[in-house]
DNA sequence: AACTATTGATAATA
DNA sequence: TTATTATCAATAGTT
């Protein structure tokens, strides 16, 4: 046998954790694994679910679905509103994808809060007199790290509703199977700003279909 | 070696479970296991949180530390007049921004939610025999619609995040102020994929700043 | 509700 | 901070 790598993880006391720092990273992991439960929890039992809570710093997370204000909404005026509970039959694979999009929203989140500490400590350096060489540039990558992420969420979602389209061409008696592979370049047209969509052309139900 | 009793635990698809009495005893043990998680939360890091959920039934259910209606409270009242200890006053402004920015995701989860509902309709169409005319150009343009929103939010969180270096710049002993009317070009070359980062020059400290 | 065998979550570490 | 690992904790299927 060879020894381990690690203690892994160890039981600790249900008590408030002294270690500021061990606070701050323990309340991070776990209201990520809060919410996921929560998404879980209204997924699998098809229910309303909504969690706020304010982090050591005193920041507001939350998690709502269908969104916090309309549960705590139902909550304060206890409208017995009864949910539709309508059965869907397999569109779980549809779904699978859509959940890792959650997921990764939830992530974009948490990222966005980082972009707040960052603010901060921006405050702080310029007390301590911090050199500001290429500033701009840091600040830039930061926030283009983002929106490639959220450009990549994005095309995932849009391939995954073509390839979702496309499998429902080839089942009824239809024609002209969607393109798939077109729409890297027209995601960068808009990105680019220089794609030229009128939003108005959009039939309506589309839009909040 | 005596065979095993039960299965134990098995591994189940997250999608609304079907049969609606198991869907009841899942509701049942996972609302109890999340409101212990939320326990755990605030008990481990000090803070305060809240959860309300509606059974199949309707009824509602809720968790709260120190109470609901407190955590709630705080919730819907976010004003800068709770902003206590460090008195930023000059990054409220920033603050107000970022939270908008947080706003427009959590209307992003909601649209999210609102694609998987298309993608319902999408195969209950199918059965009906709706024509597919145009339907690749409504879905490309729904996914441009969200990206062109997000792509709008990073760019005015980086812009703020410029303003407010700049802003700095003034204020101590330093030169050469950052350009402000150039961040889009460098967002189109990164998005672009054609911009040639040394993500390794960026001072470790701003990567996680 | 109680029981197990698994899956899933996460504390400690790198 | 993200990844890894070993352990602890939650829970699906049964009784």
């Amino acid at each position: 046998m060879e020894k381990k790598k690690t203690l892994g993880r160890q039981k600790i006391k249900m008590e408030l954790i002294t270690k500021v720092n061990a606070r701050r990273i323990a309340y991070s992991r776990r209201r990520r694994g809060l919410f996921k439960k929560a998404n879980e929890l209204s997924t699998l039992c098809g229910v309303d679910v909504a969690i706020v809570t304010f982090s050591l710093g005193g920041k507001a997370f939350c998690f709502g679905r269908p969104s916090v204000e309309s549960v705590i909404d139902q909550f304060l005026n206890q409208n017995p509103q009864l949910n539709n509970q309508s059965l869907e039959l397999d569109t779980s694979e549809q779904d699978d994808r859509l959940h890792e999009l959650d997921q990764q929203l939830y992530d974009l989140q948490n990222q966005l809060e980082a972009e707040k500490e960052k603010g901060k400590k921006l405050r702080e350096m310029s007390k301590e007199g911090t050199t500001y060489q290429s500033l701009e540039e840091h600040i830039n990558k930061l926030g283009l790290h983002e929106l490639e992420q959220l450009k990549m969420s994005m095309e995932e979602l849009k391939q995954d509703m073509i390839k979702q389209a496309n499998k429902l061409m080839m089942e009824p008696s239809s024609s002209s199977p969607l393109i798939e592979d077109n729409h890297v370049q027209e995601v960068d047209e808009l990105v680019d700003g220089k794609t030229n969509i009128d939003i108005s052309t959009i039939p309506h139900d589309w839009l909040k279909l």
